[in-house]
DNA sequence: CCCCCTGATGTTAACGCAAACATCCACGCG
DNA sequence: CGCGTGGATGTTTGCGTTAACATCAGGGGG
């Protein structure tokens, strides 16, 4: 009397699975572990065999079973990235630089998004990922609080693009007191007395670092360093910081820490009625794709954010295979751009 | 006499490797498949072994390994993405929003950028995707050519988010024709007698659908249907098509297909000395967050790509549960955001 | 001519987990 | 009071792959 689980036929999985090593090898008359050789591109196979065992594969629409490998191995072949606003543009460009450089080493890339900017969220995101699945994480534009709590796992290698630095973990960075200082230095270069900022969020490093590089950068000067005013990177922050700033006549120059900020600056001006740049000069920094289209074009800080991408998937494929020696740091350069936006002072 | 590999002890790695259920089954002092009812979180497990095991795991700091599980049940609890620029808004806040569903819905997310627009590049991503890691797949504003040697393998859940429909494959689409038609409706509305526009590029699904809209809407208001110009989704082909538009007096309004285009577009206006909008009306569509700021803030279609993100897991995780039925389809609607580059024509 | 070395190939044994099946215990009902 | 029932738990097995070791054939030097 047949029960009816009986009808599911417990292990004989009739339907077409994926074929397996074992199958290639019975076709091509060979081993499975010569397969494997195949499969791996060992040196040691006879070259008629592994055209043997290649045409079976091909036969077969054989595919290797990422799970058994990695099982085995140890090793996902998959990296993993942290990022918290995803659709901002330099981070969007830096994953899509870190996933092109990603395949090209035969990389899968697994993103998890941080649900917010802090230390937790960043830990938390990375023990999800830590979770056997990637053999390195790099984490874009993030910081992390150097505390004992909060410091991360360290079984596996870590790259930051962009981030906190003056840990023990590698790091891309792009070099943002420089970019700073040649915005700086170009604005009092065409004679204005000081130069303002609206900066980046408090809990983003790239915008301290270019608000403290800023502070500096007059400070050498010689120029008076006005109060600082914040943003959050959004063009409605920029414009809430322009409405404030076109309302003081001393105003002749403003340094925003990005390009949707400046824009912003620019939209309350122009509502205020100062004309850029012949009132007031702007500069952003990023350089996205519209920048020379805003209201005025905007002189601004290009960033390579491709550069910044490869470099990530390098230093951590370093980590990844040697291991040696302490976690390396590499800097991109980023440039000046001058448009339209900036020019001599009034008068 | 010690050979010399001996000394590194072939199977004892004495180095800490993660625990495995049979350590936490061993400090328990229960059994290893025990250990995974409690990690699978079945309910036949007595309240008090249970809190026996978990206590074991955290102490352990055990970790589930994905790949012994995966090879075990096939399933990887992975869904891949395919996009080709990840970089552009629209893209990028999909992704975003993809990744936030896949999170709550224990799913981790694997991107595979697409070289190009094309259906082979898409179809090579798509296999590369497809070795085994993956449970479902989502393509991000993708087209294929639905002929045989195209068709992508189908032993995979799919999902096409914003790309290419009449296919056998679900969808989740914005409904770009009524997006246009509501432009077209409000600048029609105001008294202009045609609407011009600045497509997106021909190899895109969601451009097409628009330049179609677009066209059917002016036929049926009775409008003639000026030529039809063509971008590529930068501001610089709006800036392009713009002067173009810029030196014909008869325009006066022009549609142009996403808000990057529509800047190009009005800093060709601006350089040429037409207002906007007082001589020309300009439309966007996305509505990106900077909109609002533009030179004259944009009247645009807003996009809800958190919704078409969600979806996408939704009918995604659909499949790959019941897989009963034909693949469903989503829509999602926009919304017309009316500012303030757009009046009434002059004269 | 024999031995040892080299390169190709096969065999065995995990990797860590969950499905299937087996076992055990306590409880309730006839 | 015995037996069936159902829930908790244990045992066995195999997923597809690679590392390690075993085997085998051929070739060159003493």
């Amino acid at each position: 009397m047949p029960r009816e689980v009986g009808a599911r036929s417990p292990r004989s999985r009739p339907l077409r699975q994926s074929p397996s090593m074992a199958d290639v090898a019975a076709m091509a008359g060979v081993s499975s572990q010569t397969v494997s050789r195949v499969a791996n591109n060992r040196e040691n196979v006879d070259a008629s065999t592994r055209e043997r065992v290649l045409a079976a594969m091909k036969m077969l629409g054989y595919r290797p079973n990422t799970a058994a490998r990695a099982l085995v191995t140890g090793r996902f072949g998959t990296l993993g990235v942290i990022s918290f606003d995803i659709s901002a543009y330099g981070n969007a460009r830096t994953f899509a630089a870190i996933s092109d450089a990603a395949r090209e080493a035969d990389l899968f890339v697994n993103f998890m998004g941080a649900r917010a900017q802090t230390g937790a969220a960043v830990r938390q995101a990375f023990q999800q990922l830590m979770v056997q699945s990637v053999d390195g994480i790099i984490l874009i534009e993030s910081q992390i609080l150097d505390t004992p709590e909060l410091r991360l796992p360290s079984t596996v290698p870590v790259v930051f693009a962009d981030g906190d630095t003056g840990h023990r973990y590698a790091n891309v960075d792009i070099d943002q007191a420089e970019g700073t200082r040649s915005v700086v230095a170009h604005l009092l270069g065409l004679g204005h007395r000081t130069v303002w900022h609206v900066a980046g969020p408090r809990d983003s490093y790239a915008a301290r670092r270019r608000a403290e590089a800023w502070h500096r950068s007059l400070k050498d000067a010689g120029s008076v360093v006005p109060p600082l005013l914040y943003g959050d990177w959004s063009a409605t922050s920029g414009y809430r910081a322009g409405r404030e700033l076109a309302g003081r006549p001393e105003v002749t120059a403003i340094f925003a820490s990005n390009d949707q900020m400046a824009l912003g600056v620019m939209r309350a001006l122009q509502e205020a009625g100062r004309r850029v740049p012949q009132d007031v000069s702007v500069t952003g920094f990023d350089d996205v794709p519209e920048a020379a289209f805003f209201p005025a074009p905007l002189t601004t800080v290009r960033q390579d954010f491709d550069a910044v991408g490869r470099h990530c998937v390098t230093l951590l494929l370093e980590q990844i295979g040697g291991g040696t020696g302490s976690p390396r740091q590499a800097s991109v350069a980023p440039v000046l751009v001058v448009r339209e936006s900036t020019a001599p002072p009034a008068g």
